[in-house]
DNA sequence: ACAAATTTAGACACTCTTGTCTAAATCGTC
DNA sequence: GACGATTTAGACAAGAGTGTCTAAATTTGT
Protein backbone atom coordinates (compact mmCIF):
# COMPACT_ATOMS: atom_id res chain seq x y z
CA UNK A 1 0.00 0.00 0.00
CA UNK A 2 1.52 3.08 -1.31
CA UNK A 3 1.41 6.35 1.09
CA UNK A 4 -0.62 9.57 -1.03
CA UNK A 5 1.67 12.65 -1.14
CA UNK A 6 -1.30 14.71 -0.40
CA UNK A 7 0.00 16.37 2.86
CA UNK A 8 -2.82 14.96 5.72
CA UNK A 9 -6.60 14.22 4.53
CA UNK A 10 -6.46 12.77 0.42
CA UNK A 11 -9.88 13.48 -1.09
CA UNK A 12 -11.22 9.49 -0.97
CA UNK A 13 -10.47 7.91 -4.27
CA UNK A 14 -10.02 4.49 -5.82
CA UNK A 15 -9.19 1.87 -3.42
CA UNK A 16 -10.33 4.42 -0.62
CA UNK A 17 -13.34 5.73 -2.26
CA UNK A 18 -14.73 2.18 -2.17
CA UNK A 19 -13.76 1.49 1.32
CA UNK A 20 -16.08 4.39 2.26
CA UNK A 21 -18.59 3.48 0.40
CA UNK A 22 -19.04 0.27 1.57
CA UNK A 23 -19.08 0.92 5.20
CA UNK A 24 -21.89 4.10 4.43
CA UNK A 25 -23.94 1.49 2.86
CA UNK A 26 -23.39 -1.04 5.68
CA UNK A 27 -24.34 1.34 7.79
CA UNK A 28 -27.96 1.88 6.23
CA UNK A 29 -28.32 -1.71 5.55
CA UNK A 30 -27.29 -2.79 9.27
CA UNK A 31 -29.68 -0.25 10.53
CA UNK A 32 -32.65 -1.12 8.76
CA UNK A 33 -32.18 -5.23 8.62
CA UNK A 34 -30.17 -5.89 11.67
CA UNK A 35 -27.43 -7.63 11.92
CA UNK A 36 -28.95 -11.13 11.55
CA UNK A 37 -30.67 -9.80 8.72
CA UNK A 38 -28.37 -7.63 6.44
CA UNK A 39 -27.46 -9.13 3.50
CA UNK A 40 -24.12 -8.96 1.87
CA UNK A 41 -25.05 -8.61 -1.56
CA UNK A 42 -27.97 -5.75 -0.83
CA UNK A 43 -24.68 -4.35 1.00
CA UNK A 44 -22.60 -4.80 -2.07
CA UNK A 45 -25.41 -3.67 -4.25
CA UNK A 46 -25.90 -0.33 -2.23
CA UNK A 47 -22.55 -0.03 -2.07
CA UNK A 48 -22.28 -0.24 -6.38
CA UNK A 49 -19.53 -2.57 -5.46
CA UNK A 50 -19.24 -6.46 -6.42
CA UNK A 51 -19.61 -8.53 -3.51
CA UNK A 52 -16.17 -9.69 -3.80
CA UNK A 53 -15.06 -6.75 -2.82
CA UNK A 54 -16.81 -6.49 0.45
CA UNK A 55 -14.81 -9.68 1.53
CA UNK A 56 -11.64 -8.17 -0.08
CA UNK A 57 -11.75 -4.97 2.10
CA UNK A 58 -13.05 -6.38 5.12
CA UNK A 59 -12.68 -10.04 5.53
CA UNK A 60 -16.51 -11.10 6.66
CA UNK A 61 -19.68 -9.97 7.94
CA UNK A 62 -18.37 -9.28 11.50
CA UNK A 63 -15.18 -7.54 11.16
CA UNK A 64 -17.13 -5.06 8.82
CA UNK A 65 -19.83 -4.32 11.39
CA UNK A 66 -17.02 -3.66 13.55
CA UNK A 67 -15.23 -1.35 11.31
CA UNK A 68 -19.13 0.31 10.87
CA UNK A 69 -19.14 0.75 14.28
CA UNK A 70 -15.67 2.36 14.96
CA UNK A 71 -16.48 4.84 11.80
CA UNK A 72 -19.15 6.04 13.50
CA UNK A 73 -18.50 6.36 17.16
CA UNK A 74 -15.40 8.37 15.57
CA UNK A 75 -17.46 10.45 13.18
CA UNK A 76 -20.20 11.50 15.76
CA UNK A 77 -17.61 11.65 18.58
CA UNK A 78 -16.06 14.44 16.33
CA UNK A 79 -19.74 16.36 15.70
CA UNK A 80 -20.23 16.64 19.30
CA UNK A 81 -16.58 18.08 20.12
CA UNK A 82 -16.93 20.31 17.18
CA UNK A 83 -20.63 21.04 18.89
CA UNK A 84 -19.52 21.32 22.22
CA UNK A 85 -16.77 24.04 20.99
CA UNK A 86 -19.88 26.13 20.39
CA UNK A 87 -21.14 26.04 23.70
CA UNK A 88 -22.10 29.93 24.81
CA UNK A 89 -19.28 30.43 27.43
CA UNK A 90 -20.26 34.47 27.63
CA UNK A 91 -23.62 34.43 26.69
CA UNK A 92 -25.54 37.88 25.43
CA UNK A 93 -28.55 36.60 25.80
CA UNK A 94 -28.33 33.25 27.92
CA UNK A 95 -32.05 31.46 27.10
CA UNK A 96 -31.43 32.19 23.46
CA UNK A 97 -27.61 30.89 23.74
CA UNK A 98 -28.95 27.77 25.42
CA UNK A 99 -31.47 26.93 22.92
CA UNK A 100 -29.49 27.73 20.28
CA UNK A 101 -27.33 25.15 21.71
CA UNK A 102 -29.78 22.70 22.13
CA UNK A 103 -30.59 22.86 18.56
CA UNK A 104 -27.12 22.53 16.92
CA UNK A 105 -26.79 19.38 19.55
CA UNK A 106 -29.70 17.72 18.02
CA UNK A 107 -29.11 19.15 14.04
CA UNK A 108 -25.67 17.99 14.35
CA UNK A 109 -24.90 15.22 16.46
CA UNK A 110 -28.34 13.28 17.40
CA UNK A 111 -30.69 13.83 14.77
CA UNK A 112 -28.41 13.23 11.61
CA UNK A 113 -27.61 10.17 9.81
CA UNK A 114 -24.47 9.43 11.99
CA UNK A 115 -26.17 9.95 14.93
CA UNK A 116 -29.39 8.00 14.48
CA UNK A 117 -27.45 5.16 12.36
CA UNK A 118 -24.86 4.70 15.59
CA UNK A 119 -27.94 5.37 18.35
CA UNK A 120 -29.78 2.36 16.64
CA UNK A 121 -26.70 -0.36 16.51
CA UNK A 122 -25.94 0.58 20.21
CA UNK A 123 -29.60 -0.11 20.65
CA UNK A 124 -29.95 -3.16 18.47
CA UNK A 125 -26.86 -5.18 18.78
CA UNK A 126 -25.11 -3.58 21.76
CA UNK A 127 -26.22 -6.77 24.43
CA UNK A 128 -24.29 -9.13 21.54
CA UNK A 129 -20.60 -6.83 21.43
CA UNK A 130 -19.85 -6.57 24.61
CA UNK A 131 -16.27 -5.42 24.43
CA UNK A 132 -17.05 -2.98 21.28
CA UNK A 133 -19.63 -1.24 22.77
CA UNK A 134 -17.39 -0.48 25.71
CA UNK A 135 -15.11 0.68 23.86
CA UNK A 136 -17.67 3.30 22.56
CA UNK A 137 -18.68 4.07 25.48
CA UNK A 138 -15.55 4.74 26.95
CA UNK A 139 -14.59 6.88 23.64
CA UNK A 140 -18.23 8.69 23.58
CA UNK A 141 -19.93 9.06 26.54
CA UNK A 142 -17.12 8.55 28.70
CA UNK A 143 -15.47 11.55 27.20
CA UNK A 144 -18.64 13.79 25.72
CA UNK A 145 -20.03 14.17 28.65
CA UNK A 146 -16.99 15.58 30.79
CA UNK A 147 -16.92 17.99 28.45
CA UNK A 148 -20.32 18.50 28.66
CA UNK A 149 -20.23 19.01 32.54
CA UNK A 150 -17.12 21.61 32.11
CA UNK A 151 -18.99 23.58 29.97
CA UNK A 152 -21.79 24.17 32.54
CA UNK A 153 -19.40 23.89 35.27
CA UNK A 154 -17.49 27.36 33.72
CA UNK A 155 -20.81 29.01 33.10
CA UNK A 156 -21.82 28.01 36.94
CA UNK A 157 -17.96 29.92 37.73
CA UNK A 158 -19.15 32.74 35.64
CA UNK A 159 -22.18 33.39 37.90
CA UNK A 160 -24.94 32.18 35.31
CA UNK A 161 -26.03 29.08 36.86
CA UNK A 162 -26.86 28.41 40.19
CA UNK A 163 -25.34 23.92 40.08
CA UNK A 164 -24.04 22.03 42.35
CA UNK A 165 -23.49 19.03 40.35
CA UNK A 166 -21.71 19.81 36.74
CA UNK A 167 -22.30 16.49 35.65
CA UNK A 168 -25.79 15.75 36.88
CA UNK A 169 -26.73 19.51 35.53
CA UNK A 170 -25.46 17.99 31.77
CA UNK A 171 -27.56 15.00 32.09
CA UNK A 172 -30.72 16.73 33.12
CA UNK A 173 -30.06 19.52 30.30
CA UNK A 174 -30.08 16.64 27.61
CA UNK A 175 -32.87 15.10 29.11
CA UNK A 176 -34.89 18.24 29.17
CA UNK A 177 -34.05 19.74 25.92
CA UNK A 178 -34.97 16.43 24.46
CA UNK A 179 -38.01 15.42 26.22
CA UNK A 180 -41.02 15.63 23.61
CA UNK A 181 -38.34 13.60 20.88
CA UNK A 182 -38.44 10.39 23.34
CA UNK A 183 -41.53 8.71 21.19
CA UNK A 184 -40.18 10.10 17.96
CA UNK A 185 -36.67 8.67 18.53
CA UNK A 186 -37.65 5.31 20.03
CA UNK A 187 -39.35 4.86 16.56
CA UNK A 188 -36.01 5.58 14.61
CA UNK A 189 -38.28 9.00 13.31
CA UNK A 190 -36.79 12.45 12.82
CA UNK A 191 -38.33 15.37 14.41
CA UNK A 192 -38.84 18.16 12.27
CA UNK A 193 -37.01 21.01 12.73
CA UNK A 194 -39.61 22.96 14.66
CA UNK A 195 -40.22 20.05 17.08
CA UNK A 196 -36.79 20.56 17.79
CA UNK A 197 -36.76 24.04 18.48
CA UNK A 198 -40.08 23.66 20.54
CA UNK A 199 -38.56 20.48 22.85
CA UNK A 200 -35.25 22.65 23.10
CA UNK A 201 -37.56 25.95 23.49
CA UNK A 202 -39.14 24.64 26.40
CA UNK A 203 -36.37 22.57 27.82
CA UNK A 204 -34.12 25.83 28.39
CA UNK A 205 -36.89 27.29 30.07
CA UNK A 206 -37.30 24.88 32.57
CA UNK A 207 -33.71 24.35 33.09
CA UNK A 208 -33.43 28.08 33.96
CA UNK A 209 -36.19 28.17 35.86
CA UNK A 210 -34.71 25.60 37.77
CA UNK A 211 -30.49 26.88 37.17
CA UNK A 212 -30.85 30.21 35.91
CA UNK A 213 -29.25 32.94 38.40
CA UNK A 214 -32.22 35.35 38.96
CA UNK A 215 -31.28 38.82 37.90
CA UNK A 216 -33.62 42.20 38.45
CA UNK A 217 -36.63 41.99 36.08
CA UNK A 218 -35.69 45.06 34.82
CA UNK A 219 -31.62 43.99 33.70
CA UNK A 220 -33.52 41.08 32.03
CA UNK A 221 -35.63 43.13 29.85
CA UNK A 222 -32.75 45.47 29.27
CA UNK A 223 -30.65 42.44 27.67
CA UNK A 224 -33.34 41.03 25.74
CA UNK A 225 -34.37 44.13 24.26
CA UNK A 226 -30.56 44.47 23.26
CA UNK A 227 -30.32 41.18 22.19
CA UNK A 228 -33.30 41.74 19.85
CA UNK A 229 -32.30 45.09 18.74
CA UNK B 1 -63.37 -23.46 21.41
CA UNK B 2 -65.28 -23.84 24.59
CA UNK B 3 -66.11 -21.02 27.47
CA UNK B 4 -64.55 -21.52 30.43
CA UNK B 5 -67.02 -21.49 33.49
CA UNK B 6 -64.85 -19.46 35.88
CA UNK B 7 -66.00 -16.17 35.87
CA UNK B 8 -63.65 -14.22 34.00
CA UNK B 9 -60.13 -14.43 34.08
CA UNK B 10 -58.98 -18.02 34.43
CA UNK B 11 -55.74 -19.77 35.87
CA UNK B 12 -53.75 -20.59 32.40
CA UNK B 13 -53.47 -24.15 31.65
CA UNK B 14 -53.29 -26.40 28.86
CA UNK B 15 -53.81 -25.57 25.92
CA UNK B 16 -53.76 -21.61 27.11
CA UNK B 17 -50.83 -22.47 29.27
CA UNK B 18 -48.61 -23.22 25.99
CA UNK B 19 -49.72 -20.13 24.53
CA UNK B 20 -48.28 -17.99 27.18
CA UNK B 21 -45.17 -19.57 27.44
CA UNK B 22 -45.17 -19.48 23.60
CA UNK B 23 -45.55 -15.97 23.33
CA UNK B 24 -42.90 -15.17 26.61
CA UNK B 25 -40.28 -17.58 24.99
CA UNK B 26 -40.74 -15.71 21.69
CA UNK B 27 -40.27 -12.32 23.44
CA UNK B 28 -37.08 -13.58 24.91
CA UNK B 29 -35.58 -14.15 21.73
CA UNK B 30 -36.87 -11.31 19.68
CA UNK B 31 -35.50 -9.25 22.13
CA UNK B 32 -31.99 -10.91 22.15
CA UNK B 33 -31.34 -11.45 18.68
CA UNK B 34 -34.11 -9.21 16.66
CA UNK B 35 -36.57 -11.26 14.35
CA UNK B 36 -34.49 -11.98 11.06
CA UNK B 37 -32.05 -14.03 13.86
CA UNK B 38 -34.22 -15.47 15.82
CA UNK B 39 -35.27 -19.31 15.61
CA UNK B 40 -38.25 -20.70 15.88
CA UNK B 41 -36.22 -24.01 16.99
CA UNK B 42 -35.15 -21.75 19.67
CA UNK B 43 -38.30 -20.61 20.79
CA UNK B 44 -39.84 -24.00 20.94
CA UNK B 45 -36.92 -25.24 22.86
CA UNK B 46 -36.88 -22.26 25.55
CA UNK B 47 -40.86 -22.59 25.53
CA UNK B 48 -40.73 -25.91 26.07
CA UNK B 49 -43.18 -27.34 23.05
CA UNK B 50 -42.44 -28.63 19.95
CA UNK B 51 -41.90 -26.62 16.92
CA UNK B 52 -45.45 -27.75 15.61
CA UNK B 53 -47.41 -26.41 18.50
CA UNK B 54 -45.93 -22.90 17.54
CA UNK B 55 -47.19 -23.16 13.88
CA UNK B 56 -50.41 -24.69 15.43
CA UNK B 57 -51.23 -21.61 17.51
CA UNK B 58 -49.82 -18.90 15.46
CA UNK B 59 -48.94 -19.67 11.97
CA UNK B 60 -45.85 -18.12 11.18
CA UNK B 61 -42.92 -16.26 12.15
CA UNK B 62 -44.85 -12.76 11.53
CA UNK B 63 -47.97 -13.46 13.01
CA UNK B 64 -46.16 -14.69 15.95
CA UNK B 65 -44.24 -11.66 16.42
CA UNK B 66 -47.74 -9.55 15.85
CA UNK B 67 -48.92 -11.55 18.75
CA UNK B 68 -45.78 -11.08 20.59
CA UNK B 69 -46.22 -7.30 20.45
CA UNK B 70 -49.98 -7.07 21.01
CA UNK B 71 -49.18 -8.83 24.38
CA UNK B 72 -46.34 -6.72 25.55
CA UNK B 73 -48.23 -3.36 25.17
CA UNK B 74 -51.35 -4.60 26.79
CA UNK B 75 -49.85 -5.69 29.82
CA UNK B 76 -47.28 -2.73 30.08
CA UNK B 77 -50.43 -0.38 30.09
CA UNK B 78 -52.07 -2.40 32.16
CA UNK B 79 -48.85 -1.66 34.61
CA UNK B 80 -48.41 1.98 33.83
CA UNK B 81 -52.03 2.45 34.34
CA UNK B 82 -51.79 1.12 37.48
CA UNK B 83 -48.82 2.91 38.35
CA UNK B 84 -50.05 6.13 37.47
CA UNK B 85 -52.97 5.48 40.26
CA UNK B 86 -50.50 5.74 42.96
CA UNK B 87 -49.80 9.40 41.68
CA UNK B 88 -49.95 11.91 44.93
CA UNK B 89 -52.56 13.74 44.67
CA UNK B 90 -52.57 14.97 47.70
CA UNK B 91 -48.72 14.73 48.79
CA UNK B 92 -47.97 15.35 52.18
CA UNK B 93 -43.87 15.21 51.77
CA UNK B 94 -44.21 16.58 48.06
CA UNK B 95 -40.74 15.90 47.47
CA UNK B 96 -40.55 12.48 48.49
CA UNK B 97 -43.99 11.29 47.38
CA UNK B 98 -42.90 12.55 43.79
CA UNK B 99 -39.78 10.55 43.95
CA UNK B 100 -41.49 7.69 45.59
CA UNK B 101 -44.25 7.61 42.36
CA UNK B 102 -40.75 8.08 39.90
CA UNK B 103 -38.83 4.97 40.93
CA UNK B 104 -41.82 3.41 40.56
CA UNK B 105 -42.51 4.09 37.39
CA UNK B 106 -39.32 2.94 36.69
CA UNK B 107 -39.02 0.21 38.60
CA UNK B 108 -42.54 -1.45 37.48
CA UNK B 109 -42.95 0.33 33.68
CA UNK B 110 -39.35 0.80 32.36
CA UNK B 111 -37.07 -1.54 34.20
CA UNK B 112 -39.22 -4.80 34.38
CA UNK B 113 -39.19 -7.78 31.91
CA UNK B 114 -42.40 -6.03 29.80
CA UNK B 115 -41.11 -2.76 29.28
CA UNK B 116 -37.53 -3.76 28.79
CA UNK B 117 -38.56 -6.49 26.16
CA UNK B 118 -41.27 -4.07 24.03
CA UNK B 119 -38.64 -0.77 24.23
CA UNK B 120 -36.28 -3.28 22.54
CA UNK B 121 -38.75 -4.30 20.16
CA UNK B 122 -39.85 -0.97 19.15
CA UNK B 123 -36.52 0.41 18.76
CA UNK B 124 -35.57 -2.30 16.76
CA UNK B 125 -38.46 -3.20 14.22
CA UNK B 126 -40.50 -0.41 14.89
CA UNK B 127 -39.93 0.93 11.62
CA UNK B 128 -40.52 -2.59 9.41
CA UNK B 129 -44.21 -2.68 10.94
CA UNK B 130 -45.48 0.90 10.87
CA UNK B 131 -49.55 -0.24 11.47
CA UNK B 132 -48.59 -2.73 14.01
CA UNK B 133 -46.04 0.41 15.95
CA UNK B 134 -48.72 2.85 14.80
CA UNK B 135 -50.98 1.27 17.13
CA UNK B 136 -48.78 0.83 20.08
CA UNK B 137 -48.31 4.33 19.48
CA UNK B 138 -51.70 5.11 19.88
CA UNK B 139 -52.84 2.20 22.69
CA UNK B 140 -49.32 2.99 25.11
CA UNK B 141 -48.56 6.76 24.40
CA UNK B 142 -51.56 7.83 22.95
CA UNK B 143 -53.30 7.24 26.40
CA UNK B 144 -50.52 7.54 28.85
CA UNK B 145 -49.25 10.80 28.52
CA UNK B 146 -52.71 12.57 28.40
CA UNK B 147 -53.02 10.59 31.79
CA UNK B 148 -49.81 11.37 33.27
CA UNK B 149 -50.72 15.06 32.11
CA UNK B 150 -54.11 15.06 33.93
CA UNK B 151 -52.39 13.91 37.26
CA UNK B 152 -49.87 17.27 37.07
CA UNK B 153 -52.61 19.94 35.87
CA UNK B 154 -54.52 17.95 38.78
CA UNK B 155 -51.35 19.19 41.46
CA UNK B 156 -51.03 22.32 39.74
CA UNK B 157 -54.74 23.21 40.23
CA UNK B 158 -54.34 22.72 44.42
CA UNK B 159 -51.72 24.76 44.34
CA UNK B 160 -49.22 22.54 44.83
CA UNK B 161 -46.71 23.25 41.31
CA UNK B 162 -46.98 26.29 39.19
CA UNK B 163 -46.89 25.01 35.49
CA UNK B 164 -48.24 26.32 32.24
CA UNK B 165 -48.60 23.07 30.00
CA UNK B 166 -48.90 19.96 31.96
CA UNK B 167 -48.38 17.74 28.56
CA UNK B 168 -45.02 19.58 28.65
CA UNK B 169 -44.46 18.82 32.42
CA UNK B 170 -45.39 15.40 32.15
CA UNK B 171 -42.68 14.52 29.54
CA UNK B 172 -40.04 17.24 30.52
CA UNK B 173 -40.73 14.91 34.43
CA UNK B 174 -39.95 11.45 32.86
CA UNK B 175 -36.85 13.50 31.12
CA UNK B 176 -35.47 14.99 34.34
CA UNK B 177 -36.32 11.80 36.33
CA UNK B 178 -34.16 9.41 33.74
CA UNK B 179 -31.79 11.80 32.99
CA UNK B 180 -29.42 9.60 34.33
CA UNK B 181 -30.32 6.35 33.33
CA UNK B 182 -30.22 6.94 29.26
CA UNK B 183 -26.56 5.12 28.74
CA UNK B 184 -27.83 2.12 30.46
CA UNK B 185 -30.78 1.76 28.97
CA UNK B 186 -29.22 2.69 25.49
CA UNK B 187 -27.08 -0.59 25.76
CA UNK B 188 -30.31 -2.36 26.95
CA UNK B 189 -28.68 -2.76 30.62
CA UNK B 190 -30.91 -2.65 34.09
CA UNK B 191 -29.48 0.38 36.30
CA UNK B 192 -29.14 -0.96 40.29
CA UNK B 193 -31.95 0.66 42.63
CA UNK B 194 -29.74 2.67 43.85
CA UNK B 195 -29.30 4.26 40.67
CA UNK B 196 -32.64 4.93 39.68
CA UNK B 197 -33.53 6.25 42.99
CA UNK B 198 -30.47 8.67 42.69
CA UNK B 199 -31.59 9.39 39.17
CA UNK B 200 -35.25 9.94 40.30
CA UNK B 201 -33.90 12.20 43.55
CA UNK B 202 -31.78 14.60 41.66
CA UNK B 203 -34.61 15.10 38.88
CA UNK B 204 -37.37 15.76 40.94
CA UNK B 205 -35.43 18.29 42.77
CA UNK B 206 -34.98 19.82 39.65
CA UNK B 207 -38.32 19.58 38.99
CA UNK B 208 -39.18 21.24 42.10
CA UNK B 209 -37.05 23.89 41.74
CA UNK B 210 -38.51 24.70 38.52
CA UNK B 211 -42.23 24.42 39.29
CA UNK B 212 -42.75 23.41 42.92
CA UNK B 213 -44.42 26.37 44.52
CA UNK B 214 -42.31 28.00 47.51
CA UNK B 215 -44.06 28.24 50.68
CA UNK B 216 -41.79 29.74 53.35
CA UNK B 217 -38.83 27.68 54.59
CA UNK B 218 -40.47 27.36 58.19
CA UNK B 219 -43.27 25.64 57.07
CA UNK B 220 -41.14 23.78 54.48
CA UNK B 221 -39.06 22.30 57.54
CA UNK B 222 -41.81 21.78 59.81
CA UNK B 223 -43.54 19.65 57.16
CA UNK B 224 -40.09 17.40 56.76
CA UNK B 225 -40.28 17.14 60.47
CA UNK B 226 -43.42 16.11 60.82
CA UNK B 227 -42.72 13.50 57.75
CA UNK B 228 -39.69 11.83 59.62
CA UNK B 229 -41.37 11.60 62.47
C1' DA C 1 -62.31 -45.62 30.47
C1' DC C 2 -63.43 -43.53 26.03
C1' DA C 3 -63.33 -40.17 22.39
C1' DA C 4 -61.84 -35.91 20.69
C1' DA C 5 -58.50 -32.56 20.62
C1' DT C 6 -53.90 -31.43 21.06
C1' DT C 7 -49.07 -32.17 21.09
C1' DT C 8 -44.88 -34.37 19.61
C1' DA C 9 -40.80 -36.01 16.91
C1' DG C 10 -38.85 -36.53 12.82
C1' DA C 11 -38.26 -36.23 8.01
C1' DC C 12 -38.68 -33.34 4.16
C1' DA C 13 -38.50 -29.77 0.25
C1' DC C 14 -37.35 -25.31 -0.48
C1' DT C 15 -35.10 -21.00 -0.07
C1' DC C 16 -31.65 -18.00 1.35
C1' DT C 17 -27.03 -16.71 2.82
C1' DT C 18 -22.21 -16.86 3.63
C1' DG C 19 -17.70 -17.23 2.16
C1' DT C 20 -14.44 -19.17 -1.52
C1' DC C 21 -12.67 -19.68 -6.01
C1' DT C 22 -11.54 -18.53 -10.85
C1' DA C 23 -10.78 -16.09 -14.96
C1' DA C 24 -11.74 -11.95 -17.27
C1' DA C 25 -12.13 -6.95 -17.17
C1' DT C 26 -10.96 -2.50 -15.50
C1' DC C 27 -8.28 1.03 -13.24
C1' DG C 28 -4.26 3.83 -11.89
C1' DT C 29 0.31 4.99 -12.69
C1' DC C 30 4.59 5.38 -14.86
C1' DG D 1 0.91 1.94 -24.14
C1' DA D 2 2.22 -1.37 -20.62
C1' DC D 3 2.30 -3.28 -16.20
C1' DG D 4 0.65 -4.37 -11.58
C1' DA D 5 -3.08 -3.91 -8.54
C1' DT D 6 -7.79 -3.96 -7.96
C1' DT D 7 -12.39 -5.06 -9.16
C1' DT D 8 -15.95 -7.79 -11.29
C1' DA D 9 -19.28 -11.52 -12.48
C1' DG D 10 -20.52 -15.87 -11.89
C1' DA D 11 -20.42 -20.45 -10.22
C1' DC D 12 -20.01 -23.20 -6.25
C1' DA D 13 -20.18 -25.94 -1.70
C1' DA D 14 -21.81 -25.92 2.82
C1' DG D 15 -24.89 -24.68 6.28
C1' DA D 16 -28.96 -22.90 8.39
C1' DG D 17 -33.82 -21.83 8.72
C1' DT D 18 -38.79 -21.86 7.46
C1' DG D 19 -42.91 -24.07 6.93
C1' DT D 20 -45.34 -28.65 5.73
C1' DC D 21 -46.54 -33.27 6.43
C1' DT D 22 -47.37 -37.68 8.78
C1' DA D 23 -48.12 -40.98 12.20
C1' DA D 24 -47.69 -41.89 16.94
C1' DA D 25 -48.21 -40.33 21.69
C1' DT D 26 -50.37 -37.62 25.09
C1' DT D 27 -53.67 -34.83 27.30
C1' DT D 28 -58.46 -33.32 28.25
C1' DG D 29 -63.25 -33.50 29.21
C1' DT D 30 -67.13 -36.50 30.16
Amino acid sequence: MRLSVSPDTFPPRGHEAKRLSIVDAAAGVFCREGFAGANIDLIAAEAGVSRQTIYNHHGDKEKLFVAVVRDLTERCNAGIFATIATFPDQPKDFEADLIGFAVRLNQNCICNRDGKFLRKLIQTEGERYPELFAEWREQGPGRTWPAMAARFARLAYGGYLAIEDPDVAARQFLGLVNAELQTTFMLGGTPREEEVLQSATNGVRTFLRAFGKRRSAASVEKQSALASA
